[in-house]
DNA sequence: ACCTTGCATTGAAAGAGTTCGATACAAGTC
DNA sequence: GACTTGTATCGAACTCTTTCAATGCAAGGT
């Protein structure tokens, strides 16, 4: 195995929510965790295959039902779930054959948190001279 | 001038809220258009840049304030801004000698939306055989 | 045991993204 | 006008990503 390393959810904020990204400047570590959760959903086939996933009713998706849905070869679907699954977005299971796929609605969550402001964000006002 | 194709926000569902990723199964020209905006997050220096313009109280920040936070070049700086504006996620304006950069929260907004699940999602249950 | 089916991994080719130095442009100053 | 400062664009090097065919592994069927 190379160096594999997996997204872990950072431990939320004291105010019970997310940190927050549009809050206060994000530190290099988080930016760098972060990105690789967003670089996974930046790819028009990983955002139908994370959409399917998510999307289907029972929560499970065998990969045998995903696979034919794209013009692709079986191997780039196997990459592209892969990719996703190391991003924490998604895990597998596998039972029998086949192996199914499901939603981590965790890390939705975090994504979903993250990049929503707090209510009252003050108006933006021109600034005159920096430095 | 290049043929540049800036993210455009797709009208929202008839629900009130957007389509939704986790709803129901993605078509390839959202999926598309999506992770375009998704890529441009998908770099630690474009979402610290993004955090420190979204946190910045007034709205504004100028380059010059963006450009020494950082150990990159200042083409570099000017490129990752670039393509956080194609994005939707940012806009820029000059005033005088200096370029200002503030956040268009309607894109994230749309974000944190598409990534949010409705309320009761159904309890995941193994399915038999597919196919 | 062999064969078949479902999925993952490998290795290589093509494409896309990141970064820089050099340069060009915009606006103010002298 | 020439000069300085702030920002954008260009072009080339380097790196990362996407994709495939070939192969390997896991599990069930004969």
């Amino acid at each position: 195995m190379s160096n594999q390393e997996f997204v872990v959810l950072g431990q939320d904020g004291p105010d019970g929510c997310c940190p927050g990204l549009l809050t206060a400047p994000l530190a290099e570590d988080q930016a760098v965790e972060l990105a690789r959760v967003f670089k996974a959903l930046g790819d028009p086939v990983r955002l139908r295959l994370l959409s399917m996933i998510a999307s289907r009713a029972g929560g499970e998706v065998c990969v045998c039902d995903l696979t034919p849905a794209f013009d692709l070869s079986q191997p780039t679907i196997s990459h592209h779930l892969k990719l996703l699954r190391e991003a924490g977005l998604i895990a597998s299971e596998r039972r029998g054959t086949w192996v199914y796929y499901r939603l981590l609605p965790e890390m939705t969550d975090k994504l979903a948190g993250i990049l929503t402001r707090p209510a009252g964000q003050p108006l933006p006002e021109p600034a005159e001279s920096p430095s």
